[in-house]
DNA sequence: CTTTAGAATGGGAACGCTCCCAAAATCTGA
DNA sequence: TCAGATTTTGGGAGCGTTCCCATTCTAAAG
């Protein structure tokens, strides 16, 4: 393991220009800079994080923050995704990737501590429900962070997202159009991500002149065997389609159906959420919402790049878009 | 963010002693330690790793390596169970994970380097390919690490693994003492796992004095649709019970079989692997094996630190048992 | 009451880097 | 050819710890 001084000793030059030269100091003679480049390279040198981060300089790590249990995380095909996209960036990057799966409230605690004096350059943080007090945090801290989905407080933060209330209304009004009359939803658990869906679908409904019926909305905890159980308690309403607000809840919903015997889509249709890997392959083929999950974590990643390198006044915010995708079961 | 010096004044000690405090060195005095510990306390001090790295100390940070790509990592429940645990089990014992979710082989090239010279103590590499070049590097680079899972060289590694051979022989053998005849499997990807269980079956056959049908062998990717697809390979061969090494392969048996309108159990009876959250929802119920996924990922933290704190001559090895659980599939 | 071993404490040096300012080398134009 | 501007380079200081050695304090023994 070498460090910057043996660099220079055998490039022949100083300390100094061998740190001008990795960080891309502009003020180096440029055959300076080739013949400390093909030394640095040689020795496969890299640069010790911690003495960069003692000095006042960044580490190259980032933290990624998903304050959510082990039981969302594998169920939906989201994190998984995201987990991939965010570390691929930010090998691409030359950054590092530091993880917290936050379980419940008193590890909140010991997270805002880990934050507050560590070794990273900045955080992301995934799937927060609202007020989440770690933002607060965040903010406070000085740190640089990004949030992937929105935050409902006045705080100015900087954040990227999908626009789910926009491609509910797609995937609602598509409903409609085919002629359904009684459009039933399932929810995932109380929390922003349900809330924002169930609003925009109360609303589609009552722009198309529908009336929104509470024995149509059940909640499905997000996961397939509650899907299933929503499904249950929305028959007796006897509704004409279902939009389940993820895959692994509209798989549940069908196997109910059909376990009552009736067809889907023809006397029941379902759209689901997240072109999960199950939804192409699934009989029927699932119709459902695309997001760009993958485009999302790659964006997070670069905003928050971003923000550490130039600090910008204002916070970035990005909102991607997806997509209704139109399979067999709708 | 106070340091280490700060502390010291307020407590009006020295910065050794503050040192010696937060290190639990037995030199100090047990009234000193507890006015420093209440400074440290109140001012919600943690010391700076980057520091304590740079004087010869250690970070405080692991990494955790899973050089699988995404389609596998969503797909298996083991990874987000083992991810949670070492998490888990790290912020337990104060520590930090630092994640690697390796894809192709170019990326290796960049772990070895980011392993060589950064902020972790220790290395976890989980379900890694036989002679995966990762294991002689770390081995070189002299990082203490624990492999998951059995490493198949003349290396001298410390691991914690479960008893593959024993439970998939259990599998077969209640298969085969409830009267089944000719016992299919259903193997992942060419790699360790699938090998080991491969050749476990196998032996247990043999054993039980039942001939080995190659065309009862066939590959399913460890994945739903891998599984559905495999079983439509094998019925031809009119098998009565299937091994299949993953739940997720096991489900997509099944619904081929259900298409086909054969019974499960009555048929064909099927057993699973992994015990995900599914095996007890699903028609019929699983029956599976129960692997001890927390443990493992417990364990192999326990170790590390182990290895990292006392450094000792001789590798760790430990193997836990896994359990078949009976239910309504076999 | 002195000596001395042992416990408790303090402070210098070092870890490997970046930042900053000063010095050296090079270039420019009259 | 030389002053002055500009480019390029060098080295000291400092980041917040730990380690090690030196010093001070305490208490037991003579």
């Amino acid at each position: 393991m070498s460090t910057i001084e043996e660099i220079a000793k055998q490039a022949g030059v100083s300390r100094s220009t061998v740190s001008r030269v990795i960080n891309n100091d502009p003020n180096v003679n440029e055959l300076t800079r080739e013949r400390v480049l093909e030394v640095v390279s040689s020795n496969n040198f890299v640069p010790n994080r911690a003495a960069r981060k003692l000095a006042g300089g960044r580490t190259g790590v980032i933290g990624l923050v998903i304050p959510i249990g082990v039981s969302r995380l594998f169920v939906e095909p989201f994190f998984p995704i995201l987990i991939q996209s965010v570390t691929n960036r930010c090998n691409h990057l030359n950054r590092s990737v530091m993880f917290w799966l936050g379980e419940p409230e008193y590890e909140r605690r010991s997270i805002s501590q880990i934050l507050s004096n560590d070794l990273l350059d900045g955080v992301i943080v995934s799937s927060l429900e609202d007020k989440d007090p770690i933002v607060a945090a965040l903010h406070q801290s000085q740190i640089p962070f990004v949030l992937i989905g929105r935050y409902r407080d006045n705080l100015p933060v900087s954040f990227v997202d999908i626009d789910n209330e926009k491609c509910t209304q797609t995937a609602v009004n598509y409903l409609i159009e085919s002629g359904r009359k009684r459009i039933a939803t399932i929810t995932g658990v109380e929390g922003m991500v349900s809330r924002e869906r169930l609003e925009a679908y109360r609303n589609t409904l009552a722009q198309a002149g529908l009336a929104v019926d509470e024995n149509l909305i059940a909640e499905g905890g997000f996961v397939e065997e509650g899907g299933y159980d929503a499904m249950a308690k929305l028959l007796p309403h006897k509704p004409d389609a279902v939009f389940a607000i993820n895959d692994a809840m509209a798989v549940g919903a069908i196997r109910y159906l059909r376990e009552q015997g009736l067809r889907v889509p023809e006397d029941v249709a379902v759209v689901g959420f997240d072109d999960a890997p199950i939804a192409a392959s699934y009989k029927p083929a699932l119709t459902t919402i695309a997001q760009p999950i993958a485009e999302l974590g790659r964006q997070a990643v670069d905003m928050l790049v971003q923000q550490i390198d130039q600090q910008p006044e204002e916070p970035l915010t990005q909102v991607l878009t997806s997509e209704l995708i139109i399979r067999e079961s709708a």
